[in-house]
DNA sequence: TCTGGGACCTGTAGTTACTACAGGTTCAAG
DNA sequence: CTTGAACCTGTAGTAACTACAGGTCCCAGA
């Protein structure tokens, strides 16, 4: 509204999202944008959609869905499908993961905290937490986990 | 106990720990593993500190540590460094993280959650998710996920 | 003793979702 | 007309593996 009337360049663009213009580029070539009309000199031109869409990418992504499912909810949202339906599916399912990682996290909080809390005190070798590594003990459910 | 008296190969550690072969060879690439003994044509001969080690890095990697934390814990328990003290700072700044990304997915959640809920009975285009995803409103609180 | 095939070897490329260059061109203000 | 910031393409790097391809080794059974 107050800065270009017709278009944006990508660095307008980056600065109204909040997204690198470095990741425009990168959702451009991974078919997530839409290749937008080009300058003479061959700078990108945006038009208000292409905000949209991208600020749509942003959400979706902060709520945790990969690109292949935003991929997806972009169709959806394109006119393909029944639409509905299919969005809760994608959701849900999502959503069941984000609970199954939730549940993961707040196991090896627990063990953390537990070993954390055995190291106090201590400043020589034999430190309880190293030990705890190299003994048994199952600690964390499952892989996956960065 | 039961299976060799001496070494073992890289597919019985595999079995033995869980950890795929080409993952051993990767710790070791990198110098997590040291390099084991070769037989004549070339195989690697795993003992049993080996076998050690690589359980300790798997306990560590299940609990969330990155492998260059992994790499310090590793230097730590091998007797660099006054231990205890350094151990815990390691764990303790993990366990932070830990709890960030706990807060962050229960965030999450609960707007996830309220989307889908939203979404119930509808079957028609106009799905109250994807219009949430386009229209402005902060859902999840940073970035950082997958 | 020979042989078949499963286990092993190295080295390279792919995965996810970006990020960071290098080396060159364009745009717009002064 | 000149600067220099912003833009361009293309490639390589990040984490932590995983998955080949194309070849060699080992050992149990005949």
């Amino acid at each position: 509204m107050a800065d270009s009337p017709q278009y944006m360049t990508i660095g307008t663009v980056s600065k109204r999202t909040g997204c690198k213009v470095e990741t425009i580029r990168y959702y451009e070539r991974i078919g997530l944008l839409p290749a937008p009309v080009r300058s003479l000199g061959g700078h990108r031109h945006y038009d208000h959609d292409a905000l949209k869409r991208l600020n749509f990418i942003l959400r979706a992504r902060r709520l945790g869905f990969t690109l292949d499912t935003v991929r997806a909810l972009l169709s959806l949202a394109d006119g393909e499908g029944e639409s509905c339906a299919e969005v809760e599916g994608l959701a849900g399912s999502h959503l069941a993961e984000v609970r199954g990682k939730l549940e993961d996290l707040a196991a090896l909080e627990g063990v953390l905290t537990d070993m954390v809390a055995r190291c106090r005190g201590g400043t020589m070798p034999d430190c309880p937490l190293i030990e705890a590594l190299f003994e048994d003990g199952t600690a964390g459910r499952r892989d996956g986990w960065n």
